[in-house]
DNA sequence: CCATTCAATGCAATACATTTGCATTGAATG
DNA sequence: CATTCAATGCAAATGTATTGCATTGAATGG
């Protein structure tokens, strides 16, 4: 969930056009606590005005490509999405149920992860590290 | 790549009927440097003798739902298969060069990640951790 | 032996997530 | 007012994986 950040201001600092769709699926990324799929978000968007599937496709493109939103890889076969990091949103792990599908954020030091020396060494461009915890979550062990 | 482990034991191991096929498959993932496509295991095996793409996957899913082998998450769509982590083969990272598509296995210790805590304190069932590398290939870089 | 059963496999059709190609719209610019 | 161009929409296509149902062949019991 992201209180402090500006939607319009983080587009204008990439300078993207700040349009109401782009404004609306940053909200909806931005004001989940946890990260959502293609679907979600075009559902949660759908419920409040008309958008098309396409368009939400091609703004998620749009802003994982500048670094607004983060393309995190599931157990399962969509994507999901969440703010990338910023000021306000420091990269964390996340914790994958395979059971129900739902995506949680770990918080930025429950794993230890050290890749400086990667960093330093690998004969290629790092983008970014990602790391999934898979398994089965609370509510599903019941 | 694998010259340590015996295929026909594995399966006997985790109690599956070794069929020509399901030795075939895991030939062709423990053979390899890096893990494959479902798309690249059935294109190796059809080229010396034929097998249905269908049962490609459904022997993945069983050797998964194993563990013998490992399903991994790329920064793409499809998923890609690697020997699960046995006698021979630690868990490790990997790498993803999203130009090229190519998976590079990292050495277990190139990245440094400590999750005994969370594996302690996780209220739920931890399957396995997850740790990707997404970037540009030394290749690609050229 | 023959009949039955059951896992392994094959084939066709379908599902799902995403992408592409092309048409439309509307704001900005000359 | 005409032109341009990015943003969006709609339909169709793509890539990957899954499902349902038919076939085969080895094992089992009569």
């Amino acid at each position: 969930m992201c209180n402090q950040c500006n939607y319009e201001d983080l587009l204008n600092a990439a300078r993207l056009d700040t349009t109401d769709n782009r404004i609306r699926v940053l909200e909806v990324i931005g004001n989940n606590s946890f990260p959502l799929s293609a679907a979600d978000i075009y559902n949660t968007l759908e419920r409040n005005g008309s958008i098309n599937r396409v368009t939400v496709y091609r703004i998620l493109d749009l802003l994982v490509e500048h670094e607004l939103v983060d393309r995190i890889s599931t157990g399962g076969r969509a994507f999901y999405y969440g703010m990338a990091p910023n000021a306000n949103h420091h990269p964390h792990p996340h914790f994958y149920c395979k059971r129900c599908g739902q995506m949680d954020c770990l918080t930025p030091d429950s794993l230890n992860v050290d890749s400086d020396e990667l960093w330093k060494t690998f004969p290629g461009r790092i983008d970014k590290v990602e790391v999934r915890v898979d398994g089965i979550c609370k509510n599903c062990m019941k």
